[in-house]
DNA sequence: TTTTCCATTATGTCTATATTTATAGATTGA
DNA sequence: TCAATCTATAAATATAGACATAATGGAAAA
């Protein structure tokens, strides 16, 4: 009979939905809700936090809970590794490492992964193919001078990614995502014309302040991602 | 002097990033760590459960908590309103009105927005301005069975989304991220050549199950979008 | 009048305990 | 041997009560 959070949640979200509770209106506080539902105030608490973790109500100490003017739309995109994103649309991976070089960090690439000491790094190019078909290029730079033994990893039957996902357990990201024009490698790698637009994603990564990598995943004509919420 | 939630948090991430608790391993239990950390349950169970909405750990009940494999990487891409957007990067925000036409909903459209009555929309093109320069170009379809009173709109002076995000409260949405060429229109309007490659977003959204409303966005030449995690 | 300070108050967090639920693994039966 | 069923267990959720924290609005001081 006494009301779960979910339910809670669920009420509170269709008053909001029915437009009973309008954009910036206030919502009873806590402890009137737990009279209402008949519940503990921890659980309005839960439903009134996750609401606000959605991005659907605002709450301030003592002012209140607030439904918000505008909800904030935040889409979630998860990144996955690109074998598994393949294996799960039910198509065979397939990986070839297409080139593999040390060399001094050029400066933009210092510049994005904010390196003050110009550091050796590990330039990898691969490719990855669904059912035989090109599927993403990627253009991977990785930091030798936090990661040194990257340097005698062989890259030919697994991708750095896998690697460094096992190498470092967790870290810090930036992700950037863009359009961009096909030049004659991207063209000929993805099987596409000279000119096309592709859809890249920019990842730097970092761990306790320190960079790690610096990829651009290109990903073949036509891709898109897609989310719902 | 006892730990927090956030304490604890921190703790266990902390454990995993230093390799502690590496990829696969399982953690204490939950009474467990309760005591190592002198708190409630309750707090170790808060800790835990955003760990794992975060992606980092896996739990299930009765085999207990596990350190996922590899971490399920989810970006968090805010999807605000273009003028909000704007105006946030300090920059001078304008609208126009390009053109807005009652029709028939054409076959992609329905079964973009799984329509099964053929019906009549609202079809709009709109630009969004920073500082003069051309910064997005809208192409907007309303479903007028849903919302008739959208004809009698004006949208001279405000966009499409404004007055929609005002009329319906909260709603489901589907989006996807592509890479587009541009066509002679987007060229013209958004003051770049034939054949660039543009971001666009394509947005679905329904209320209730109903289709409410079907847009394209394409931004100017070199827009990314952008987020950390 | 303006600024500083404080009481009030709503949310944030924690504790200790209880109940519910899913499930891995053991047991049982065909 | 294999599937159905049971059981012990760990997480999931709920609760009452308490204290912590931050922000508001007004009172007091300059």
């Amino acid at each position: 009979m006494t009301a779960t959070y979910r339910d809670v949640k669920a009420d509170i979200l269709e008053k909001i939905t029915l437009g009973i509770w309008p954009p910036g209106s206030t919502i009873p506080k806590e402890i009137e809700l737990a009279e209402i539902y008949d519940c503990a105030r921890a659980t309005v608490n839960r439903a009134m936090r996750e609401l606000a973790e959605d991005g659907i109500v605002e709450r301030k100490r003592k002012a209140g809970t607030k439904v918000r003017m505008a909800p904030v739309r935040q889409a979630r995109f998860e990144i996955p590794i690109v074998r598994k994103e393949i294996e799960d649309k039910g198509t065979e991976y397939r990986y070839a490492l297409v080139r593999k070089e040390r060399q001094q960090a050029p400066d933009w690439l210092r510049a994005r992964l904010r390196l003050n000491d110009g550091g050796a790094v590990l330039h990898l190019i691969c490719m990855h193919y669904a059912d035989g078909a090109p599927y993403q290029y990627e253009d991977r730079w990785i930091n030798l001078d936090l990661l040194p033994n990257a340097a005698e990893i062989d890259f030919a039957d697994t991708g750095p990614n896998e690697w460094l996902v096992a190498t470092i357990p967790f870290s810090n990201a930036e992700i950037s995502l863009l359009a961009t024009m096909a030049d004659a490698e991207l063209a000929e790698h993805l099987g596409c014309s000279k000119g096309d637009a592709l859809f890249q994603a920019e990842r730097s990564t970092w761990w306790d302040g320190k960079a790690i990598t610096f990829v651009r995943l290109t990903f073949r004509k036509g891709h898109r991602m897609t989310t719902r919420y």
